[in-house]
DNA sequence: TGTACATCAGTGAACGCGCGTTCACTGATGTAC
DNA sequence: TGTACATCAGTGAACGCGCGTTCACTGATGTAC
């Protein structure tokens, strides 16, 4: 038998009810119902709802954060292009673990530039790490900073998803994630400067 | 006196509602109060709430529409980069309404590309025209179809404005629109063959 | 070794809220003959 | 010119729902002396 705290339960719980149906399908209620407990006995372990939301944020940042460490590639340019492949695949495989991550407002989210100038996002180190290399040997464009090049990248991106969960994009989903290829790719190309 | 329909009233105090607190500060009741009418009589005049929010939509698109048709510059390149600087604003001023135009979920939405090559999009006949007219001239980098340039374009605005709307952008909106303006103008650049 | 007490997880009933929508209706206005 | 009737905007009460959170409580477990 796991030994599974109440805690984990509860959230566990709240995150299969996230999946489900997103925010509209959370409630304390349901959640005790799923675990077998009185809602009240949830307040032992959570202040009140939006604590055990900041929990999932958290849960899936860090799976996010996962996620790109995961990328085992060392030259900087096919990295990014990695790493914006993941995006798109956290987007489709858990698209609502993405939605806490990147579009829930919350106070554990990720800000520009600070939190990635500083290094606070675990995910931000990574590719500030990779930009700057880029940098370092003298690849990117003119005036173009890592931090901006960063973000740049990422609300492509985001927009690219954001239109296909909105159900703006007809064709499936092959056809977007090729869209979606061609598109980070020419991003990144025209962040650098032509290879000597 | 104005000779306002009661139809129009309603959809009056609803946009007002929306734009006030978004689609959780709608509520029939609401606008009923807000008309001084029964919460009973909207259904007069629309089917249900859904029927409501989609006037919203329609609204909203009008809006859009019409914003964009106001933007007179003959050069492509200009004008698009001119319709990013739009969309910017139109998200800026009239949060609410952008919103309904281009995140709700709804059957009134454009989809790409059918809606775009078709010519259904007001809007979106327009910008195909500039970058078919740029393609034409061989001004488009190779293999680029119109009706994709746009929609990465499209991408790249709304993924930037929605990091901001989510509160992920530190810096006042006088550096965002900056920022905003310097993405999009490398995004249209990068679509483009130097001139001759 | 036994006992008094604190801690802590969880209970159960209730409060007060706002929601979309149903149903049967009223009362004024317009229209056909 | 008068009358019967249809149309149509709007009413008012009620239904049934799910929600977060309050309050006072129980009963088991651990701990200090």
């Amino acid at each position: 038998m796991p030994a599974t705290t109440t805690r984990d339960r509860i959230l566990t719980s709240a995150r299969t009810l996230f999946e489900s149906g997103g925010i509209d399908d959370l409630s304390l209620r349901k959640v005790a119902a799923e675990v077998e407990l009185t809602p009240m006995a949830i307040y032992r372990h959570f202040a009140d709802k939006e604590a055990l939301v900041e929990a999932l944020v958290l849960d899936a940042l860090d799976r996010w954060a996962e996620r790109v460490a995961a990328v085992d590639i060392a030259e900087p340019v096919e990295w990014l292009v990695a790493v914006g492949d993941e995006f798109l695949h956290f987007a489709l495989e858990e698209p609502r673990r993405f939605e806490l991550a990147f579009l829930v407002r919350s106070k554990r989210a990720r800000r520009y530039p600070d939190d990635f100038d500083s290094g606070r996002s675990p995910a931000g180190r990574l590719w500030m790490a990779r930009l700057g290399e880029l940098r370092a040997r003298g690849r990117l464009v003119p005036d173009m900073e890592p931090v901006e090049a960063g973000f740049t990248l990422w609300a492509l991106a985001q927009g690219l998803v954001t239109l296909h969960r909105a159900g703006r994009f007809v064709g499936g989903v092959t056809e977007f994630r090729h869209f979606y290829g061609r598109s980070i790719r020419r991003c990144v190309a025209s962040f650098l400067t032509p290879e000597s």
